[in-house]
DNA sequence: ACAAAAGTGTTTGATATACACCCATGT
DNA sequence: ACATGGGTGTATATCAAACACTTTTGT
């Protein structure tokens, strides 16, 4: 929310230097102590809560918008993004579109358009990334993926989405090089496989079947300072990660 | 490519009517004689083709635009739309920007501006399509996919890109559904995957597998007048076939 | 010593692959 | 009669599912 000065400038900078009509969001995925998690911003003077997004730069390739808006989200550099759907309906950003429209009139508001948004699922290392608020917002958290507040306009949709598409890519794309950290157990990169999967998956023969792939290194090493047998640390050979998704990770015709 | 007149008229209307920035393009896959066959645009006053598209008007969704301009190109209601990529490249419309820069100023000129254009493939009943070209083209008409023209803009990639999602989805949608006839036989339908998959299929395997999902109703009386053994028809059984499509055609994890 | 986590192995059924034979029809 | 397209069947290998035992470690 928005004072009336604040808004006359964020919209006079937005007007020159951004695209109209389009803005960009994030589903930015991470993976810590057996849950998946979301990051998600909390806005000032509002409670309500929003995905990490933001707009094209006018002479900006949307992935570039994409990553620099992730990179000031998280101050990582080389995210994995994959975009994955727009989300074009009219009305989506009523709410934005109503709430300034008594302080500027809509010929200088910004938020009175219309906005189709380019949905981005984003995978990055928990450990590594650093949330920060933007100028909008309070806070910025990852939020476990069972325990996520309502999110404003459609952001809850866009969140679904990015979910749906993530288990359809899970044989397509290193979704598990990208969410674990470098070194793993197995049953740790089980449990992501069980989130995204949203199932109970046999330890066993998800064992077998993984390393089947031939897709996992195991180190030397197991680790140590467990309460309970030491398992064994894996890391990708993303090498051969990368030439298996080519194929998909499993058949078919 | 217009007069100078035309021109203007275009972009009167276009700055009106429609969103700006954005356009959208159409894949429209059609299937017959064991082609697979993709609709495309032959320009006026150039040597050029495109593939169908259109933009979206100001307050439209982005689905109904891709109908109202499939509509207009094939004359199909009810036409299977999925949306499947943004291309957002700032040069990618750069052939248009510069086309009639020496005719009209930037800032009347809708085509100056940079385009977003979201992609969206089609599939439809190849029989039932009325192609009809549009107020820029003299020809709207289909073309074998391994005898396509080349296209303007960045309109190959698009093609590729929606090629590349119909193979991975095959399994997902009512991909065979829309592009067949109501009553087809199984090569027929075997041709279609083939093509689609790029590869040729083993015809006795493909039979049992595809029979095995419990998809497929066969018809009383075999089709007539062949030159050799008359096949069974079959039709898709829609309710088991959306059924089935939930989980996937095949298993995985 | 025991509970809990993790490593490894076996049996069984299902599915994919490869391949061979028979039938119908027009020339 | 035969060439061609099309229907059906069978053996084999491969993979997925279900399930049990052993090892390690902290308490």
């Amino acid at each position: 929310m928005f004072t009336k000065q604040e808004l006359i400038d964020f919209c006079n900078n937005a007007r020159e230097n951004y695209l109209a009509h389009i803005s960009i969001d994030c589903v930015v995925f991470g993976f810590h102590e057996g849950q998946l998690k979301v990051l998600v911003l909390k806005m000032k003077n509002e409670e309500a809560w929003y995905l990490p997004g933001g707009f094209v730069l006018k002479n900006e390739p949307i992935e570039n918008a994409a990553t620099r808006i992730l990179k000031e989200r998280t101050g990582l550099d080389e995210i994995f993004l994959q975009q994955f759907h727009v989300f074009g309906d009219p009305e989506r950003s009523r709410p934005h579109r109503d709430m300034y429209k008594d302080m500027l009139p809509a010929s200088e508001n910004w938020f009175a358009n219309r906005f189709l948004t380019i949905g981005y699922y984003a995978l990055v290392d928990f450990v590594n990334a650093m949330p920060t608020p933007d100028q909008h917002s309070i806070l910025c958290t990852w939020r476990d993926l069972d325990d996520m507040p309502a999110l404003e306009l459609d952001h809850s949709v866009i969140l679904k989405t990015a979910l749906d598409t993530l288990r359809l890519q899970l044989n397509y794309q290193p979704i598990g090089y990208n969410l674990m950290p470098k070194e793993f157990t197995m049953p740790e990169l089980q449990k992501l496989y069980e989130t995204i999967l949203g199932k109970k998956l046999d330890r066993r023969n998800f064992q077998r079947r993984i390393l089947g792939f031939g897709i996992l290194k195991r180190s030397e090493q197991p680790r140590k300072g467990g309460a309970h047998k030491a398992p064994y640390l894996y890391s990708f050979d993303l090498e051969n990660y990368q030439e298996a998704l080519k194929e998909g990770l499993k058949s078919g015709w």
